[in-house]
DNA sequence: ATTTGTAATGGAAACGTTTCCAATAAAAAT
DNA sequence: ATTTTTATTGGAAACGTTTCCATTACAAAT
C-alpha cells in the first residue's frame, strides 16, 4: 500500500494540490465549502502530510536538539537533566516541535557529531547543557548558523543561556552556616571546576567566607565527581584533616549522600558533629535522616525559561541574546545546627 | 549566503551530480581519482548532505522515537529511564540514528500525538516505555506500519518487548524475607496495578508466600504511587494495623525511601524491628542506613536490548518479535535480619 | 576487426510537500 | 458597460537529495 499523497487528496476532492496544501496549513484563504470538501478526502483515503517532504520544502525542521555535553560517563543519569527536559518538553509541545536527544561528550567523535548536526540541519535550534570551561567547541561552531541556547553558564562567550544562580546560591548556604557560627566550614564541589556551575558554586562559597574575614584553608575544598562515591571518597580526606571542618557545604545531594556515609561510617552524628548543607534539593533529601538542609533549584523552570528563550529566538531572530539566572532557595531541614566544640 | 548543495559540489568538481551522491554514500563504484577530487571540492565549499532532503528521498528517517507514555505527571523524572535512554543511545549511535524523545500521556492528546508521530512519518521505529494494561492505544495503531518494541510488557500483545523479570525479581525478594523466617511479609508496589511492571511484582511476591502456603492478608498488599510520599503514606498504614508486618518488600528504591522515614517517626529500626527489600537499586539505595537490600535491575542493559531489537526489525523484517526478560540480582546489604518476635 | 563485458559516469526523474504566479470568477467601483 | 478590485483556485517550480537508466570508454574475448 503505497502512502496516499496530497495528490490523491486533491484528485478525490477535486481541487489542485495547492488547496489541499493551504487547507492543512490552516491558510484562511480557501472557501469554507471546499475546505469541507478537502477535509472529507482526507479523511477518507486517511492522508497525513508528509513531515519529511514539509521539511525539505520549508527549510525548517521543527526539532530542537538538546545537547548532552558532559563528561563521557553520565549522560542521562541527572534526575535534574530530566526535570529540565521535562519543562523544555512543556513548552516546545505548544509550538508544535520535537527534541532530539544527544549526548556529545567533549571529544573528537563528540564534537563531530555536535557540528554535524548542524551543519546537516538536523535541527533549527540547540540547547546545550552542561558546558565546561575548557570547551573550545564555541568557538568552531559555524558562526550564528543556529540559534543555541545554553542551559548552564559560561563566561566570555555572548550566548543566550539561563541558569540557575549558583554563585548565590552558594554564597547562601555558606552564609548560613556562617550565621550557625560555624568558622571551620569545608566544602565538596559537585563536580570537576571545570563545570562552570562547579566553579560558580566554589566561588559564592569563597566570597561568602571571605565577606566574613575567614582564612581560607586549601584543603578544606574538595573536588567532587557527581557520584557519592566521589562524596564518600571526598569527606574521608575531610575527616582526616586537623582540626576537621565543623560544617561541610557540599554543592550537591547525590554526592552529600556518600559524605553522610562516610560521616556514619567514622562514627560522628549529623548535625551535632558535622553540620551539612547540600545542593540540588532532590527528591530524596527530604527523606534522609536527618533530612538534608539543602539548595533548591527550579530545575523544570529552567527547562522551561530555556525553551521560551530559544522559541523566541526561533521566531524573530532580533531577539537580544539574554542571559537569566534564576533564584535558589535554601531548604532548612535537620542537617544543620549551630556551632559547639564536639570536635576533638 | 545560500546553502550549498550537492551541485555546487558537482559543478566545482567537474562530475555529475550523481557522482557526487555516490562518493558520500561510501559506494564502491566511483574511481579513487574522482573521489579525490569531489572530495577536495566538497572541503573547499564545506558542504554537508541535507538530511531533510535525504529523509525525503529515502522514505527512512534514521530517526527512532521513545515514547514515554507514563501517567501525566512524572515523564522523565525517573533515574531508571535515564539509563534505559543511555543504553538505547549506545547502541543507535552505532548504526547513525537519533532519538526523539515524546512523552505522550495516555489520553486524548496524548495518543493523537503517539499517532501523528507515527503518520506523518517522523521516525523509523518506536521504543514505548511504561505501559499501562488499560491503555487500548496498541489496537489503534496503524497495524505493521512501523516496528515497535516495547520496553516492559503487555499481556495479550504480540508486540516485541524487552522487560526486566518483575515476577521473578520479586518472588526471589520475597522468598529472601522468607528464608530468614519471616511470615507477615507485606508489601508496598511501586505504582498502580496498571502497570504491568507492578502487576508482575505483586504476582511475584504472591506466587512466593502461596508455595510457602501462608495465608495473604490483603490488607498487608499496598499501592505504591513512584514517589517516596506515596511509601510514606502506604508504610504508614502499614505501620497502624495488628499485627504489623515484620517485613516489607517494596517495589521501588524511591517508594521505600518515603516508608523508611515513616518506620523512623514510629520509631522503629531497621532491620530490628522491620525488614526491607526495596527493588531498582538505584544510585542512592546502598548509602541508605541502613544500606538497603534491594532487587537490582540492568536498566542500561534494558535498553540495550530494546535498541538492538528495534534495529534488527528496521534491517530486515522478518525478524521475529522477541519477548525478552532480562534478569534481576537480590543484592543484600543491610536492611533486612532474621524474624524475631520484637513486634508489639 | 568485431563483439561482448565491465567499470565509471552523467543526468533525468522521483520523493511529497509549499509557494508563487497566473488565471478565473465574482463583486465593486467607475 | 467598462474597468478595477478582491477572493479563490490551479498548477508549475522549487527544495536537495538518491536512484535508475543510458552512455561512454576501455579491456577482454571472439
Amino acid at each position: 500500500m503505497p502512502a496516499v499523497t496530497i495528490k490523491d487528496v486533491a484528485r478525490e476532492a477535486g481541487v489542485g494540490v495547492g488547496t489541499v496544501s493551504r487547507v492543512f496549513n490552516r491558510s484562511t484563504l480557501v472557501s469554507q465549502e471546499t475546505q469541507q470538501r478537502v477535509l472529507a478526502a482526507a479523511d477518507k483515503l486517511g492522508y497525513y502530510p508528509d513531515v519529511s517532504a514539509r521539511r525539505l520544502v520549508k527549510g525548517r525542521t521543527r526539532i530542537i536538539a538538546f545537547i548532552e555535553r558532559h563528561t563521557p560517563r553520565p549522560p542521562f543519569v541527572d534526575a535534574f537533566m530530566a526535570e529540565v527536559l521535562r519543562g523544555i518538553h512543556s513548552v516546545v509541545i505548544e509550538e508544535d516541535y520535537h527534541i532530539l536527544i544527544e549526548p556529545c561528550a567533549p571529544g573528537e567523535k563528540g564534537d563531530r557529531r555536535l557540528l554535524n548536526l548542524i551543519r546537516e540541519k538536523h535541527a533549527d535550534g540547540l540547547i546545550i547543557s552542561g558546558p565546561r570551561i575548557d570547551d573550545p567547541i564555541y568557538r568552531s561552531m559555524p558562526n550564528g548558523q543556529i540559534p543555541v541556547v545554553l542551559q548552564g553558564y559560561l563566561p566570555g562567550e555572548a550566548l543566550a543561556c539561563v541558569d540557575v544562580d549558583n554563585y548565590t546560591g552558594a554564597y547562601q548556604a555558606t552564609e548560613y552556616l556562617l550565621s550557625l557560627g560555624h568558622r571551620r566550614i569545608a566544602m565538596i564541589s559537585n563536580g570537576p571546576f571545570v563545570y562552570t556551575a562547579a566553579e560558580a558554586r566554589k566561588a559564592g562559597y569563597l566570597a561568602a567566607l571571605e565577606k566574613t574575614g575567614i582564612e581560607i584553608f586549601p584543603e578544606y575544598i574538595c573536588e567532587g565527581a557527581f557520584s557519592p562515591e566521589s562524596g564518600y571518597q571526598a569527606m574521608q580526606s575531610l575527616l582526616s584533616l586537623d582540626p576537621r571542618p565543623s560544617a561541610v557545604f557540599i554543592a550537591s545531594d547525590t554526592v552529600a549522600i556518600g559524605a553522610i556515609k562516610a560521616i556514619e561510617g567514622a562514627n560522628l552524628l549529623i548535625p551535632e558533629d558535622i553540620s551539612i548543607v547540600g545542593f540540588d534539593d532532590i527528591a530524596w533529601s527530604a527523606y534522609l535522616s536527618p533530612p538534608l538542609t539543602t539548595v533548591r533549584l527550579p530545575a523544570q523552570e529552567i527547562g522551561e525559561k530555556a525553551a521560551r528563550l530559544l522559541m523566541n529566538l526561533l521566531s524573530d531572530d532580533k531577539t537580544v541574546c539574554t542571559q537569566e539566572f534564576l533564584p535558589t532557595r535554601l531548604i532548612l531541614r535537620g542537617s544543620c545546627q549551630p556551632y559547639s566544640d564536639n570536635s576533638r
